[in-house]
DNA sequence: AGAATTTTAGACAGGAGCGTCCAAGACTAG
DNA sequence: CTAGTCTTGGACGCTCCTGTCTAAAATTCT
């Protein structure tokens, strides 16, 4: 079944034929049938199981928070690193890829996706962060946008790094390659900085 | 030929039938054959056409550094401004949401992308940062990373704000949306405070 | 107005994919 | 071994889209 996705993500919803992924299955076109009825019900199957599968990963990257502070730079570079290694999985990356492209002619899947994964995550995150606030780590006076922006960093840098997004699914990069390190070291650099108590309030 | 590009973007280049863009249009299928003979022709010309429209309005929104060394941080602001105002553009955000999703079917779309439009708009950002840092406004020491760093923190706040790019297509927000422009600045301020001299050193 | 070019509507063949049906084969259970 | 269930390959009807063709209508040019 992660061909079924492969292959979605690879030619699209309305170009995947079903003898297409029967092709690339141990199982026929009728079988498919037989447990499916239906192309969408298919679809909808494969999303939501690597959606569930994708949501447990990104738990695993999130929720790691010590019960003593930690140094923020250090910490962030870990959280970075553990987002980024999602980014670059393998499912993940598909995930994203198709939900990015077949979510415009579907709204419900990006609302899935809003609901069942961004939304715990996006909470984690921000949660974190204000605890890194409130104990003085950072400076932060709203840890929801000061999510927005680590994640904007880290994502862009992935994104900028992997050729607008495609590149993860076809040539997924390696995760200990030293310039992509580098980057994301570099941009929760910027975040520390930014956010560091003792300058100028972060408005 | 805005209607093609509209249809496109709506429903995908496969699901587009030629007879919904004769539809849109106020001539007839056979007109579209005389024209362009072909319907992957048409489609590539419809890319080529706004390519280059959008190309124009992203110079147009990067090519304003003045002769004198300004604040960065109101400079910033009022790029940051414009090239929120280009990313929200009808036709850029159209453009951007079509290559996404049908780059991955077609990697020439978004190798053209690169080479047109994204090419010369980064180079020009990187020498504006540059100017900047030499200038003594702000401690850059690798101007490209500086640019990534700005390019993901305005490109990811618009995204956060529209519902993962494909708001803007459908439901344009105000520009002046006040809540826009508070994330903005935000965004621009955690840049320049990152940056700012007299801090660590931006590694 | 008259001629030439373009546009139009409709019809058409060719091809592709979805979903169904069926009969033969394989696999499992008792 | 036998009965029942599941899978398989093939064929079929149906719909839809592309690209072509043709004759009529509209438009432009002289």
């Amino acid at each position: 079944m992660a061909a079924a996705l492969e292959l979605f993500v690879r030619q699209g919803y309305a170009s995947t034929t079903l003898e297409d992924v029967a092709a690339a299955t141990p199982v026929s076109r009728q079988t498919i049938y037989n447990h499916f009825g239906d192309k969408e019900t298919l679809f909808l199957s494969v999303i939501d199981e690597h959606l569930s599968a994708t949501l447990e990963t990104l738990r695993e990257a999130t929720a790691h928070f010590p019960s003593e502070l930690p140094d923020p730079e250090v910490y962030l570079n870990e959280l970075a690193r553990r987002i980024m290694a999602t980014f670059l999985h393998p499912r993940t990356a598909a995930l994203r890829l198709l939900l990015q492209t077949e979510g415009p002619r579907n709204p419900q899947l990006t609302q899935l996706w809003r609901q069942r994964v961004a939304a715990p995550v996006w909470s984690e995150l921000i949660g974190q962060l204000a605890r890194l606030a409130h104990g003085g780590a950072l400076l932060i006076d709203d840890p929801a946008r000061a999510a927005g922006h680590f994640v904007a960093l880290v994502n862009g840098t992935v994104w900028e790094m992997t050729e607008l997004g495609t590149f993860a699914v076809y040539h997924p990069p390696e995760l200990d390659d030293p310039a992509l390190d580098a980057a994301l070291r570099s941009a929760v650099g910027l975040f520390v900085r930014g956010y560091a108590p003792g300058d100028r309030p972060a408005g």
